[in-house]
DNA sequence: CAATACGATTCTGTATACAATATTGCATGC
DNA sequence: GCATGCAATATTGTATACAGAATCGTATTG
């Protein structure tokens, strides 16, 4: 029965199918979820699958209640503003530390980076490769801030909005790469102030279209589904 | 055998416990944790004693190392830096928001406990209660954020940093209450940026202090407990 | 003497069983 | 008709057993 040989244990495969279901709202908000329902549909006994809920739980992406169990994080606007705001927060910090400490060679990757998927953007391409660019980006900046427990939190960050933010971009379409030349610009430029400035104002400006964008992923969830 | 009726499950209260003993470094750096020898020092099985290590992993507090278990999360000055780098990057959001959001009351409550526990960084307050004093203080505007992702975040990196901020005070002492009130000054005259970087700066001082204190501790951690 | 291979032991990872609590549905009384 | 109490059921919380991997010590060989 114990398997974990190959290469991750149950406890991690688990972890990582929970996750996704929890960021996509495969849960809908607020929903309580059944232990031995979701154990029997991952294949899994309900002792690995705890483990991950628990962690899971830590990361905000489910809530616990006592004695009764683990449900879904609810979908709310207020919920998506504080987590743009935690956001700002750590980026304004990343882009600051950035623009000391990044070396020439990844400046120069970001921008060919930057140039090279650019264009993406206007075409067609779909909203969830726009989405992942975007992140991309980002997560980028904080590697080059060489501080790994930013980078964790913006990690975490960016899977618990993700949802919304790809319900933004497929209603909207617009992301003005132009806001991440301007980052780049600053770090660049070894301007920390600046760098921390605008990507605080990038993050500060789409604050409200998350918000709506949350409303509308929110009623989304029950007419997709189709219940 | 399930008396969990009290108030709180097994698995809580061993995650406090551990959580405590994590933060106090009772396990020491990177060493690794026996759990069947935990679990029975907390009198529980392994059952609630590994999903409150799953949380505890989660959150930055222990490390978990594949078919190794867990470990206890290193002692260094990098790491140190990193926190404090993050709580720069939280508190002088939380500040922000706090110039823009805090009501009257709320204002002058904080000015009252500035000017009542001020005078307890002069005399012989023991060093623990001054940090906690200081913690306090910082979780205050946290909470005049109300941003409570932020709120939680802090109150995680507060934890973690909080055995070499106690070993800093030990040594040093000194912690210009002025800072705080200029910081509360700041908020008082709803300025988003002055707040922000007063708390910023107030932080940033502290990096290099708190990274020799973190050398201090780690070999403290070897001299104390006599093995 | 050093390095390595092998066996014994320890420890983690998971399944399962059971106790205790929460929830649901139904019946009863007002 | 509505609220309330109670029984049946479902679900969480924890202990324990066991399989498999990692580790440690020992012996063997170059």
């Amino acid at each position: 029965m114990c398997r974990q040989m190959e290469t991750q244990s149950t406890a991690d495969r688990v972890y990582a199918e929970v996750r996704d279901m929890a960021a996509r709202f495969a849960f809908k908000p607020d929903e309580r979820i059944n232990e031995v329902e979701l154990a029997r549909a991952l294949s899994a006994s309900r002792t690995p699958l705890r483990e991950a809920l628990n962690r899971l739980a830590a990361e905000g992406f489910l809530r616990f209640s006592a004695r009764q169990g683990f449900f879904c994080r609810s979908l709310d606007p207020a919920g998506i503003l504080e987590l743009y705001e935690a956001r700002q927060a750590v980026e304004s910090e990343t882009a600051r530390l950035a623009a000391e400490r990044a070396d020439a060679a990844e400046l120069a990757a970001l921008r060919a980076f930057l140039t090279e998927t650019g264009p993406r953007y206007a075409d067609g391409t779909a909203a969830v490769e726009l989405v992942g660019l975007d992140e991309a980006f980002h997560m980028r900046v904080a590697a080059m801030s060489g501080n790994a427990e930013l980078a964790r939190m913006l990690s975490n960050l960016n899977a618990r909005s993700r949802f919304v933010r790809l319900i933004d971009m497929e209603t909207r379409r617009e992301i003005t790469p132009g806001d991440h030349m301007q980052i780049l610009d600053a770090l660049e430029a070894r301007a920390p102030d600046r760098a921390g400035a605008a990507m605080r104002d990038h993050i500060h400006r789409r604050r409200h279209e998350a918000t709506d964008a949350a409303r509308l992923a929110f009623s989304r969830l029950y007419v997709d589904a189709g219940a």
